[in-house]
DNA sequence: TGCTAGTCTGCGCATTATGCCTACTTTTGA
DNA sequence: TCAAAAGTAGGCATAATGCGCAGACTAGCA
């Protein structure tokens, strides 16, 4: 049973506020034991609630300043064989099919906006792809967070 | 200046393969010295390489099971205060401003349809929006990676 | 009421990592 | 070609880790 208490997501929190801190440190700031940490996080982990590390990575800094959507439009008998043409696109990060129109979503990172185009034409040119509307991503009016939703399981 | 060699790439590489491995076993891992992988960490952490901990959270494992992909058009005039309106529903854990047409592109998750279904008006009910369109994310056709992009600095 | 299972606690122990240091060598680039 | 930057090697005190174990406290259940 996944439960997922109180503990746990101050044990998030924690480590969201400083994710370098030791085991020690988060125990005695959270008034729990040394164990009781250890332990919650070996269930965190066995349960799957972290996810790989690349999610950590800022791609600005690695020289891919740009981050772009790109809604791709195809023929649905082909979206299996165009997931692995997608995955063959470095600058594709992160792709989703969508409900409604048979249609996916992919987020791509680029140098610049003519790397840009270059891979919106690698895209293009996959097998299935009928079209593709791209949109740049200007800013990030709310940064990807997660803790208005784990403070909301702090009284359980 | 923000320089991003191969001996970064292999540490973060590695930090994928195991993002829990310490700075010893990583430094006999890639054949280098461990105060040199101690020096490229700390280097990294400054040039702000690292995101927050939340994106290493796997809202799913925490009870948020559905993840949707909201279009938000709105009136451009409004988009600061829409913002912080946007950051007031711990469901909206991503916002990106936009080029193109659709202004917003919002990423929501939530515990079910119905569950969903509310968090869209709440975005509807924000100040300055006109109208939403839903795409629930079906599948994930590439699940989130930059071992590609990683890869592509090994030689440099 | 008493049993059981699960969790948290507190403690100890050996091993290992960390942070920081100095000195020396190699690489880099102006 | 020279100077600056980066890497290597080693040491050292402190601290964290992984592990085991016994006891306390709940909660569910017959």
């Amino acid at each position: 049973m996944p439960t997922f208490d109180g503990t746990d997501a101050r044990i998030l929190l924690a480590l969201i506020k400083d994710s370098r801190q030791t085991v020690v440190a988060m125990a005695e700031r959270l008034g729990l034991s040394r164990n009781t940490v250890q332990a919650r996080m070996a269930a965190l982990e066995k349960r799957e609630v972290f996810l790989n590390f690349d999610h950590r990575v800022n791609t600005a800094a690695l020289g891919y300043p740009l981050t772009a959507f790109i809604s791709v439009h195809v023929q649905q008998q082909k979206l299996q064989q165009l997931g692995t043409a997608l995955a063959a696109i470095p600058e594709v990060v992160e792709a989703h099919g969508l409900s409604g129109r048979a249609d996916l979503l992919v987020r791509v990172v680029s140098k610049g906006a003519e790397d840009l185009f270059r891979v919106n034409g690698k895209i293009l040119a996959c097998e299935g792809v009928e079209r593709t509307e791209t949109s740049l991503a200007m800013n990030e009016l709310v940064p990807f967070r997660l803790t208005p939703l784990l403070e909301r399981e702090l009284d359980k």
